[in-house]
DNA sequence: CGGCCTCTTGAACATTCTCAAATTCGGTGG
DNA sequence: CCACCGAATTTGAGAATGTTCAAGAGGCCG
């Protein structure tokens, strides 16, 4: 599933610099020993790894989130964790010990919100999941990396299939505007429009 | 949709003892100021109230689990909580300041695993996810008591009549053993067969 | 250019939803 | 104790949404 890179990836999860991986790149797995991260830039996928080896997703990491706290405890991941977009991880907690626990505690609570998105991405209507999804993923200018439509699946509990007929839908309505973004799968980077945009564009 | 008892609620969620709640009992509105709390006995349901007041399910707390810690932070909480079953808080943190942050992130990494949980609840058939719902909610003798069939419609993304099929199907295969509980609603209180169960009871 | 993987599309099918109507449960008041 | 009421639950039949299986198109890399 993943494109690995030919350098020695075992040594990096326990240098103090920031990494980077590329799209699909596993970063740890799950029961290994590494450090805890903060998602710098891009989409980080958890997931939970049953006995028999079926992976099934978990979570999902965006900017600022943090991931693999539990080896502070553990001293091992929990789940497992690979790259959705191109995406930096540095180590966490930065710096020093945290002067507070409020650092910790606001980590907690921005987990607890990304946690309630990640639910009502499994709710409703199909489309209403992706361009929640599409919504969730964007920058501020509306645009998206979007990961693979199996990816995507994955998130939204829908199949690849069907998240191929909403994406050419979003993208035949107007609301997911084909944008090439630097060296992106033509297929995956988008802008949103505005649904005011989009009206606009109906009217016309 | 919730029970009201006579005791005036208002005063009580700034007292330092533990509480109790009814079944369907609102505990806090999201916005309103509180404390935070740890889950004793019970379950509760988190929900985000959007600007137009309708309730979307967001989270599950279920015994151990910390409630509305974000208070902590922000001196409001984040979600509604109401009681999904006749359940019991206590304030977090107990006594004095905790002597380290581990305290603190024990609970994170709960609730991410518990987030996770919650996450497969909203995947795969519509049997698997009631099953599941039971499963988590059941304790370790196997005796449950479900939430009403529209809360774990709410939960799961199905509907409460396709919930109330699943139950009945699932009661008529023995895999849930209607159980009367102390004062529950007959129609909630199970005990779950253990699958080996099950299958000896076919057999003969 | 060829191989491989991802994505797209179609048609039949399955599961779940929707709407509507009974029925049961629990509590209340006589 | 019994009749009654409202809420929750059950059940049915048809409709909608998403799935499955299959085939082909497109893109990326060596």
């Amino acid at each position: 599933m993943g494109l690995f890179s030919t350098v020695d990836r075992k040594s990096r999860p326990f240098s103090r610099a920031s990494h980077e991986y590329a799209v699909g790149e596993p970063i740890y797995h799950a029961g290994a020993e590494g450090l805890a991260w903060r998602v710098s830039q891009g989409v980080v996928r958890l997931d939970t790894c049953s006995a028999d080896g079926n992976r099934q997703f978990a979570s999902l990491a965006i900017a600022g989130d943090i991931l693999g706290c539990e080896t502070l405890l553990f001293g091992s991941y929990t789940f497992a964790a690979s790259a959705l977009t191109r995406c930096t991880l540095s180590p966490w907690p930065e710096g020093e010990p945290p002067a507070s626990g409020d650092s910790l505690l606001l980590s907690f609570t921005q987990a607890q919100r990304r946690a309630a998105e990640l639910i009502a991405l499994r709710g409703g209507q199909a489309l209403d999941r992706v361009l929640g999804l599409a919504r969730l993923l964007a920058d501020r200018a509306g645009c998206v990396v979007l990961p693979s439509r199996q990816d995507i699946a994955d998130i939204t509990d829908l199949r690849f299939e069907t998240i191929s007929r909403i994406v050419k839908q979003l993208e035949r309505s107007g609301l997911l505007l084909p944008t090439r973004i630097d060296g992106v799968h033509a297929t995956r980077s988008f802008r949103l429009a505005t649904i005011a945009a989009v009206d606009a564009g109906l009217a016309h």
